[in-house]
DNA sequence: TTATAAACAGACCGGTTGTCCTGTTTTGTT
DNA sequence: AACAAAACAGGACAACCGGTCTGTTTATAA
């Protein structure tokens, strides 16, 4: 009854490649899910199945835990989510309506709204600390340039003639941005479908105009 | 030298509404630059230069006051930026400009970038409490709803017939709060003015495209 | 005046936080 | 086998947090 070694030894398993994946991936969760400050160390490693020993030697501060968070994870998160996506698109146009259609079709069956996860960080973090900060807008900009390099692409295609890429891409990630923060706040995903259509009718809706009334003067003659 | 009195009896002044008036600001401003995890109540204590025993009588809970300045503070800073200016414009295109321009112009100034307060809260609080959500949620859909007026207003002198106004509001309200997020993130206001041209030559270059067309025409006679 | 409540002061407390430290085990190298 | 370094365990700690409590002062009303 009287100290009872919890892990007798010899059965510890060294895999700290491993370790300091399942420590990502509950730290990633809990700072989407509650933030930054309101995620403490050891909700985590208890999350996580980890000691303080442990935790320590992979990450000395929580701050080098949520860089390494952000330029892990959230990046990679933007990749798989936007860039490559749009990349993969047809056009400029077809990218940024397949992404905001598959989040909303996530969202929607999921029942819930965590947010964007570069964003929440964002907020928290930008004016916390200038790395944060640093990390967090080399994300914005690498998001921002591969939407602008798809645009500009279209141009080399003959298409999006009139469209400046970089301020076009700074409207579609703010949209998209701006979306998620209401959706995430009224719990609702409809306003993510709003703002596509408002989107595409207004920036679309010169070409199309043009092309209708191309067509009745065709009629008309 | 010992156990000076620090406020000798007798010259105290009850002022519940100044008191209560300092609390908010800096709890405000603390929340605004820090946001809500982050600010301790001994900071705001120590700032606005107010005992426990008299932040508790006024707000029992951190909670109680974080939602007192959500209802009182943020609610104002959206009614004053964004609500007025665009009900007292010409139309809705001008007002949104107007204080795309007002804000870009004033971060430009004071060099510094903030964010949105409400945007600040509602990454960092929707999630933490049903009462925060629902508190954040409402000033968004009053920014919203004030923005769909307004366009409506628009629809009824003949204007803006192929908009609808929902879905411009939410585009609108969207844009911006990426814009802050982005700007908040690069502490660069630029990219308040990128969106602002993207929204509007997007949104209005049908217009603007035919005018110039017929005004070559013109000139081609 | 006197009673009564509001407004405020200031100490106090249990719990939590992030970090550090010492020791033990595992792994890799020679 | 011998050794060093990495990987991990687990406790300790000082600082801090938010909330509570008791007591005193000020304002209000009878």
């Amino acid at each position: 009854m009287t100290a009872r070694p919890k892990v007798r030894p010899g059965k510890r398993t060294n895999d700290p490649e491993g370790l300091r994946k399942r420590v990502l991936d509950v730290a990633e969760a809990s700072f989407q899910a509650r933030g930054y400050h309101a995620s403490s160390l050891g909700d985590l490693m208890a999350a996580a199945g980890v000691t303080g020993g442990a935790l320590h030697h992979h990450f000395p501060t929580k701050k080098a835990l949520a860089l390494a968070v952000i330029e892990e994870r959230v990046a990679a998160a933007v990749e798989t989510t936007w860039i490559a996506p749009v990349q993969a698109a047809g056009s400029t146009r077809e990218g940024v309506r397949s992404v905001f259609e598959a989040v909303a079709a996530e969202l929607e069956q999921q029942g819930f709204v965590r947010g964007c996860p570069l964003n929440n960080l964002a907020h928290e973090l930008s004016l916390a600390d200038p790395d944060f900060r640093t990390a967090l807008a080399g994300i914005f900009s690498a998001w921002r340039q591969a939407i602008a390099d798809k645009v500009r692409a279209d141009q080399q295609a003959g298409r999006e003639q009139d469209t400046d890429p970089q301020r076009f891409a700074a409207l579609a990630v703010a949209t998209y941005s701006g979306a998620m923060s209401m959706a995430k706040t009224t719990q609702d995903s409809a306003v993510l479908r709003d703002c596509l259509n408002a989107l595409e009718q207004g920036v679309s809706s010169a070409r199309a105009k043009r092309r209708r009334r191309v067509l009745r003067q065709y009629k008309a003659f």
